[in-house]
DNA sequence: GTCTATAAGCAGATAGAC
DNA sequence: GTCTATCTGCTTATAGAC
């Protein structure tokens, strides 16, 4: 039996770019294929379950990303200003500067989100527990705390909907660099 | 020739409602069929450019109703706070008190973007520029009043998707409660 | 583990009767 | 204006050789 031609993880990177660029019913099999260069049964054999499971695999590994690029720095031992600042250079990489789709758009659309809705749910209200954690850190009242974290997430993929449509990355950028003084003011 | 069953302005709504629920790619002719009542060839005697034109259609449509809801209210001459509460009433309404998904989500992803994105483009740009002139008319700076334009609009935006994640209303309805206060703030 | 070839079904779209 | 029946092509998915 051949070796592999390219890693798991590789493949992953390839269908996660796909999707993203796509959506989920856009992304055929056939430019599936063609996006990673392995043939259709090459990937029937990664992902025995099909396209659904396909995309539950990219969900999965976007979620890994998420949390290394974004969690893990709010949940460092470094200052609070200093994580923040951290989790915003994440969301930076992890959204491309603005021009990668927000992940909601691509799994929380039709029948996909009785199938994958769950895990999208549960990366969200980890962000938000995470950052509601380091803005009581940094002094802030519980309440007060959460619903800004709340706002800030809102705020983040509210960006990248509306640079979307807008066809720019300056909302998304903008909506980052303002995002330390929201969070911090009144501290 | 019969009569037609229902008024186009009736299909418009079914249609609207069927894409905002499955999708642009997860809504089949077959789907659409059902949700309006109308046969196949039915729905192609009304366009005839198939379902790209259905799309354009329930975008156009959507995009008076936005107007109407949304844009007339601010428009008016009633007092800056008024208009912003009829906005906001609007909001409520247009997206069923949250329950209904951003426009965008549907419509600016993959190739649909390059034939419809213009149209959602127009919209928000509208949206963003009549919201400034009335913050602007409430007292405010012209600088401050459109980035805070832009940001309510990112965070209507950003709530809807979300609360679709986390299958609630909550973060749409207290985006909106919260509204005039950000909007108004140190006025 | 990869490929080519192919099966089975549904997609978008149309023809033509009424 | 609506319907049933149908066409073509692409979809997901599989079989089987290497």
């Amino acid at each position: 039996m051949p070796a592999p031609l390219i890693s798991r993880d590789e493949v992953l990177n390839r269908l996660a770019a796909a999707f993203r660029q796509d959506g989920y019913d856009g992304a055929s099999i056939s430019r599936l294929s063609k996006s990673t260069g392995l043939g259709k049964a090459s990937l029937y054999h990664y992902f025995p379950g099909g396209k659904i499971e396909m995309a539950a695999a990219v969900l999965e590994h976007l979620g890994a990303r998420f949390d290394k690029l974004i969690l893990a720095p709010l949940r460092s031992s470094a200052l609070p200003e200093e994580r923040l600042n951290r989790m915003i250079l994440g969301l930076s990489e992890f959204y491309r500067q603005g021009e990668s789709a927000c992940v909601v758009e691509l799994f929380a659309i039709g029948e996909l989100q009785s199938s994958l809705g769950s895990a999208l749910d549960t990366v969200l209200a980890g962000w938000i527990d995470t950052l509601a954690s380091v803005l009581e850190a940094a002094g802030q009242p519980a309440a007060r705390a959460r619903s800004r974290a709340e706002d800030a997430v809102i705020a983040v993929e509210g960006a990248l909907v509306v640079g979307r449509a807008r066809r720019s990355v300056e909302p998304f950028q903008r909506t980052l660099a303002e995002m330390p003084g929201r969070l911090l003011a009144g501290n």
